[in-house]
DNA sequence: TATGGATACAACCATTGGTTGTGATCGGGC
DNA sequence: GCCCGATCACAACCAATGGTTGTATCCATA
């Protein structure tokens, strides 16, 4: 199916008579007709009843011309995704089940009116390029990685903590746990599949076996969180970390366990990082609606590494 | 812009490379190299990168990517919407404004798994056929014109009684009044352009007349709602009815007043019409949802022609 | 009955979009 | 260090798509 094909659909719909629809979009009538034709081809119904006098959509066709009419919004949205320009504000953040998300889809439903992207880069190097390049307006990353300070013309601000929390399958030893502390876990397997070397992701846990003496095995592919969960589930040696603000879609029948770690509560710092100069006027909305509705970070009895608390 | 073309895109980002893509559709590679290369031109922006170890997206295309996915969602379900055989439910009302558009919406929220599609058909007669045919699913009328009884194939019930209400201007005789009585009526202009002799809605407004011994007009074209809204706000002799379950996007300004009219309160009354051998089974969930919320109707006060109460 | 305005069909042709063949580039294995 | 295999891009070719012009048909209206 072709777009010209569904705009001239609804500009013969609008106008109920072809050759007033081929003027607009400045094609012959013969034209429209065999565009009209093909499209009742491809559909396999009829669409408009031609008369001597115009042509009216048949009930399919009064049917189908709402989605026509959805389809050409979603196209011009889609063109506009990519515009330079004025394009929809771009957003990068860590993964779809990180706190960010959260952030976005409250900031979403506040400011239903902006236009929004969101896309999900490898590591905070290629964040601060994309920023720096204007390819991206905005990221949610932990500020910093280790001995490497944000440049100058990236600023940041801590929007979130987000409290780390334990996933065991019903048969783990800690599964009637209603909390365990970091103490606790040493001895135990965590498995995080996915963590790849170099991100700030894995530099952040990097940190935490060091200073807490865990063991993390990020051993085999990522096959996806369904994937981990089902192997959570199963396996009663076996344990994961998971952010504390996930609103999982909760596969039923699992019995999985959600235990918060305390003494010190780990939290992962989610800052948001922009480019000054950037004139977006979608993103002072943003910033100010984070400040508004920021939640408590850096409170007592957390942890985060050295490296991530801006100074 | 082309589908397959967007298709493609979006085969080529799952698959990380354009040969496996090309596989899945049944083309070449150097079919599918050359229409991201269209895409790529048509907006303006380079949504992979090519290396000799696959394709990966780049940030614009990551963008793009989710607005691809809904362009082929939104393209499938506008073609399922003329698909004979399991197609949407398609359900006929008088028009966007009248009540049996509220009882759809508050069916849609109750059930929103069922793809529904709305049209308009001219009248009864219309209507009728249209359901024996099978072109549409059910609709909401007033049960039958005068001396024409619903066929023996068609089922109705009556679901909702819409009280008439008056509309005046700021600067109208009736402005301030609470409400009016159907004989305070006698001697005022009441418009409705938009009626079309030969309708049960227009047979309804003769019956009204013929009664009471109003007067209305019918004459002038219909240039939509909202040129008879500036026209009744602007014009201090002229009224119009009004559905009084309509929830208009309420121009601001105008002044216009709602008056409820009594001693009787005409009703509009919406049946739904069906075809009894339809198996289509979200029209046993939308009858079943109308049970259930019906609203109360041949309340003690109101009025109907004769002719519309189903014996 | 002639006319005007509407769509459909036919013929023609430029452009699009597919295939095949080939070249360039990079990573991994030997 | 070199070659092989896998990848994508470019060129040439060709069929099919989709546009235009010209014409036929239909019907309401004067």
């Amino acid at each position: 199916m072709d777009l010209d094909t569904v705009r001239t659909f609804v500009a013969a719909a609008d106008a109920g008579q072809f050759q007033e629809a081929a003027a607009e979009l400045a094609v012959t009538q013969q034209a429209v007709s065999k565009r009209i034709a093909a499209l009742e081809r491809h559909v396999g119904v009829r669409l408009f009843t031609r008369t001597p006098r115009g042509a009216e959509l048949t009930i399919d066709g009064q049917a189908f011309l709402p989605h026509a009419r959805e389809l050409l919004r979603v196209a011009e949205r889609a063109v506009a995704s990519v515009r330079t320009g004025h394009r929809p504000l771009r957003v990068d953040m860590l993964t779809s089940r990180s706190a960010a998300s959260g952030l976005m889809r409250g900031f979403h439903r506040a400011h239903p009116e902006i236009d929004l992207d969101v896309v999900m880069l490898f590591d905070i190097e290629k964040a601060v390029a994309a920023i720096r390049s204007g390819a991206i307006d905005a990221s949610f990353r932990a500020v910093a990685m280790p001995g490497r300070p944000l440049p100058e013309d990236i600023a940041s601000v801590r929007v979130l903590d987000e409290p780390l929390q334990l996933l065991v399958g019903p048969a783990h030893a800690l599964a009637s746990a209603r909390s365990v502390t970091v103490a606790q876990l040493a001895g135990h397997r965590i498995w995080m599949p996915g963590l790849v070397p170099g991100t700030e992701w894995t530099a952040y846990y990097d940190d935490l076996v060091a200073e807490f003496g865990l063991t993390i095995e990020a051993t085999g592919p990522n096959f996806g969180s369904d994937a981990l969960l089902d192997t959570i589930a199963d396996t009663p040696t076996l344990a994961t970390f998971m952010g504390g603000q996930t609103r999982l879609v909760w596969p039923a029948g699992h019995g999985l366990r959600r235990i918060p770690v305390t003494d010190p509560m780990p939290v992962y710092p989610h800052s948001l990082l922009w480019h000054r100069d950037n004139p977006h006027p979608a993103l002072a909305t943003l910033r100010a609606h984070l400040a508004a509705t920021a939640a408590g970070h850096g409170a007592a009895g957390t942890w985060v590494p050295d490296w991530a608390i801006p100074r």
